[in-house]
This record gives structure tokens, sequence and C-alpha cells, in this order.
DNA sequence: CCCAAATTGTAGCGTAGGCTACAATTTGGC
DNA sequence: GCCAAATTGTAGCCTACGCTACAATTTGGG
């Protein structure tokens, strides 16, 4: 009776998502690149990165931090011992280091369209995973437009 | 021996972030914001929003997409038969119009700064759940001071 | 030096969201 | 009107990532 129109839709050329569907690894990768980038601020600011400070950090119990790091380990991006301060490896670097300028960049241009610092921060946190190349590309443009790079901070 | 310098470290004030880490209901918001814009455009562009486009859109399996209706009609979004398209409820149709409103202004942004819309779009996709509002509110700024409000499109 | 507090680790549970494999239903061509 | 193909639904498995509760270890004050 009110069947939808199903026949006329068939061949439809809709496009597909830019995005397909962050795939498990994608996301994932997310996750690392956090983590990266906050273990390497904390053993640069305090010398150490702990599991517990890192669960403040991430708003998350120490139990969750716990997991998260020992897949990390096991994807060779850090390595820990029992009780001790969580260690960077040398890909592990490499990609706090990718993380971390990413970050900056976002930063820096949402601070150049008048966005605050604090608030500027805290949305780059979660959009950084989803600037393109192109766009982040861009968004150097813009900034060094406005000679206003390398950002703040 | 190698004890890192937990001492010192005690008493940092280091800020947390900003996003005290995704809650689960936020992330599980931002699904629920996609499916609802999709099913949204969907419906309005060819009448009916059929599991499997939805799948093909989302470039998942239509298992997953299958799932995740059910949760949006446990959580009164859409309604739903069996074998038939799926439908918006009054929460849905909002919830589907805040997303498309936020969705726009990211892309439109995007575009006004140089970027193609092709990648506009597909950067947007994920970018658009971790703008807040005052970022939002300085996009539609930037576009009413060059004259691009409304959007594209 | 010892013992309480802090930190770290582990066990186990729940949901979200991927998947394959297979069953049920609908659609459409013949 | 039938039967194959397409669509939709269900069962079951996996990982990520939240959590609480509890165990193990380290740290530091007395």
């Amino acid at each position: 009776m009110n069947r939808p129109p199903t026949k006329s839709v068939k061949a439809y050329p809709l496009p597909l998502k830019g995005n397909p569907g962050r795939t498990r690894e994608e996301h994932s990768q997310e996750t690392a690149l956090d983590y990266a980038e906050l273990i390497a601020e904390l053993i640069s600011t305090t010398g150490a990165a702990r599991v517990t400070e890192l669960a403040r950090r991430l708003g998350v119990t120490h139990v969750t931090v716990n997991r998260t790091i020992q897949r990390l380990q096991r994807g060779g991006l850090v390595r820990t011992r029992p009780y001790h301060s969580i260690l960077l490896t040398g890909a592990g670097w490499k990609l706090s280091e990718e993380s971390r300028r990413r970050h900056e960049i976002v930063v820096g241009f949402l601070k150049s369209i008048g966005i605050p610092d604090a608030v500027a921060r805290s949305d780059a946190e979660g959009m950084e995973h989803h600037v393109s190349k192109k766009t982040l590309a861009a968004f150097v443009k813009h900034l060094k437009r406005r000679g206003l790079h390398k950002p703040s901070r």
C-alpha cells in the first residue's frame, strides 16, 4: 500500500560520503595520535608520562588509559615497564610530532579568525583528526598570508 | 635507579583538555546526527530512506546500519517497519535540521577559504561534530563579512 | 623502617560499531 | 504466477573504549 518508491530510487548516482565511514583502523589511529601527542607533551614538560596523569588529562579512568597503552605497545608506538613512566618509541615520537604540528596549525588557524585561545584549543582537539591534507594546507596558506606562521604558543 | 621524577610532578597545575574525553553519550550522539541528517536527505531527494542505501552512503554494511537504526528507534528518533523505509520522528527531524545547518555552515566556511567543494564536504563530515557554538558563530560571522551567507549548495 | 596513601595493574561487565554468514521478505522479469 | 535477485533482518563474533571493584606495587611521612 504505502510502499516507498523503491523502483525509482534504484539507479541513483548519489555521491558516497567523501569519508567512506571511518574504518576500524582509522578511528583507532586517532586515539593513537592523541595519546602519542599527550605522552610527548608530558615527557617534555614534566619529564615523565604517567598513567594517572594521562587519565586526568584525557578525562577517563586510569584503567582505560592502561588498556589503550597496552594496545599502543602492541602497535610499537610506546614501551612500558610496570609502575614506570611510559616511553615513546621512534615511531611514537614521529607520530607525536606529526600530531603536534597538525594540532598547532588548527589552533593557530582558529585563533586567526578570532576564536579565543581556550575555545580554539578545545575545538582543535576533536577537529584535527578530520582535517585533510588539502585543508591543512589551506590553513597554512591562510596563516602565512596573515604573517601568523608559526602560530602563537 | 632510572626512576622518573615522580615527586616533582606531583602538584602540576596542567590544564585538563577542554574536551574532557568524549563520554559515551557524546560519541553516540554524533552517530545519531549523521544518521538523522542522511535519512532526511534521502527522504527529501529520493522519497525514502532505505537500509541498503544508507549503508552504501555511510560505507558500512547493512547490518551495521540496521543495528544503529534500532538504537535510534529506542531513542525515539526514527520509526521503522520491517522491509519498509525508515521514517524520522519529530525529534528526528529536528535533529536532522540542526545537523544540516551546522554541516552547511562548516562546508560553506571551508569553501570560503578556498577549499574545493568535494574536499570541503568530506572534511566537514568529520569536523562538524567538534565545532563548538562559539566557533560556529565565528564561521557564520566570517561568511557574513564576505557576503557568502547562506553558503553555496 | 614501616605502614598508609598513591599509583599502577588486572578482572570482569556494558555499549557502540565494525564484520561474515545465513534466513526471511519483497520485487520484478519472464 | 513463479522464481531468482535484491533487500532487509538476525545470529554471532571481534575490537575499542567507557566503567567499578579489587589486587599489587611504589612512595613518602612519621
